[in-house]
DNA sequence: TGTCAATACATTTTCGAATCTCAGGGGGGA
DNA sequence: TCCCCCCTGAGATTCGAAAATGTATTGACA
């Protein structure tokens, strides 16, 4: 085991990728017995991993019952959208106005990994390509550490953490094919790059608003269905 | 046990309530032998709990080094108050525009028995009188509680948890004698039941602030001094 | 045949000992 | 005398079994 690094930490941060790229899907119960198998630790260590998450919101404990992958619901979607909106948009506002050129290096390169990265996978169509979904959180991220305040950016950070168990599912309904969704990063880009607050504001606020509205709008009963999924 | 609740839980409640309140001091050790006969309970329950409160920031994980209580700073203090100024009146803000009668009704009973509660302890003077503490909590929750998504309330919330760690502290300094808090409590419940977004947002902005200044003003050294306090 | 209670099972929760890691002190070599 | 390495003790970490709890099944009674 690596120095200074536990156990618990590690199969904590196990947990959280599988959460986060749906390898755990949303609602699904989160025996001991299986977990213990599959991460091959003991019980106290996973309690502790599991716990952790749950102050996170991304796990459930039932007591007695055990605990869950947190199911999700059309109204959690709809308050974590508007969250999102408010808080990333003044985080945005924040970084426009002190971030400074190393930051904007920061952006621009993250952008440009981003456009050159392809967002489908080339073998399994219909399936979000991994380094896509990385590069993606890596350009907002980017965006973001510009605001000076490091307890604005972790609410940010977490927020996002949160949607992208929503994410996951926007592609497999193909409602999306019509979206631009490389311009909408540009868009934001430039507008970060001019120090155009509203301008930001509004890219964002509309790139945040169009992946809500196209889960929204087109599979509500899909989204039930992953949730009741136990 | 009751019915539904784990020990850890209870465990958990307990260490929280007991840093919030200042029965164990920010940057104070944690040692698991001495929290064990405290608590009475193994060591276990006590990592469990122990890593939820990291989670929440409330207390600070070391591996291999065990665990203390999240030490307190003059930059961390600052960068709490900006964020709990962004949110808190972003929170309020909508509260204003989307809170019910039930809700104005809350906010002036949590006023009135905040205002009927004496601040300073009567027997041990220069001590916060507990009761006041739950008070003051209580209608600053009110207050936010009409913003109708649960998502800020909790964020909101968490923020003003860890400043309760700051201002325990500023009433032993007594640099606060000449300040009216009643006044301006009385000041936002007057804003927010006349539905003035701008003037509450004032009054709240103003409340935050001025617990810092008093804070940073006058007791630097003293600040340092309890976040060294291994 | 339907309902209720008692029992058996599966799972979570808790504990205390065994293991491992780090920090400090003492002894040997340069 | 100074520096480095090993040894030791205090403490955190991990484990697996014991205890507690909730759920499903079976059987008896109305």
């Amino acid at each position: 085991m690596a120095r200074g690094e536990t156990r618990a930490e590690r199969i904590y941060a196990n947990l959280r990728g599988d959460i986060l790229t749906g390898r755990l899907l949303p609602g699904q119960r989160l025996p001991f017995a299986d977990l213990g198998v599959r991460y091959s630790t003991s019980v106290g260590v996973l309690r502790e991993a599991l716990s952790r998450l749950v102050e996170q919101g991304l796990v459930l404990s039932e007591p007695q019952l055990g605990f869950r992958v947190t199911p999700v619901s059309e109204e959690d979607l709809r308050d974590l959208t508007s969250t999102r909106i408010d808080i990333e948009t003044l985080c945005l506002r924040h970084a426009i106005n002190h971030g400074d050129i190393a930051w904007e290096s920061r952006v621009v390169a993250s952008f440009h990994t981003l456009d050159r990265t392809p967002e489908l996978a080339t073998v399994q169509p219909r399936t979000v390509n991994e380094d896509w979904a990385t590069a993606h959180a890596a350009f907002h991220a980017a965006v973001l550490e510009g605001c000076p305040s490091r307890r604005l950016r972790d609410i940010a950070a977490s927020l996002r953490d949160a949607s992208e168990l929503y994410r996951r599912w926007s592609r497999h309904l193909g409602s999306e094919d019509t979206r631009d969704i490389a311009g909408e990063h540009r868009a934001l880009r430039d507008a970060v790059l001019a120090r155009d607050e509203d301008q930001a504001v509004a890219a964002l606020t509309k790139h945040i608003s169009y992946t809500t509205r196209a889960l929204l709008d087109s599979a509500p009963a899909e989204l039930m269905a992953t949730s009741a999924d136990a």
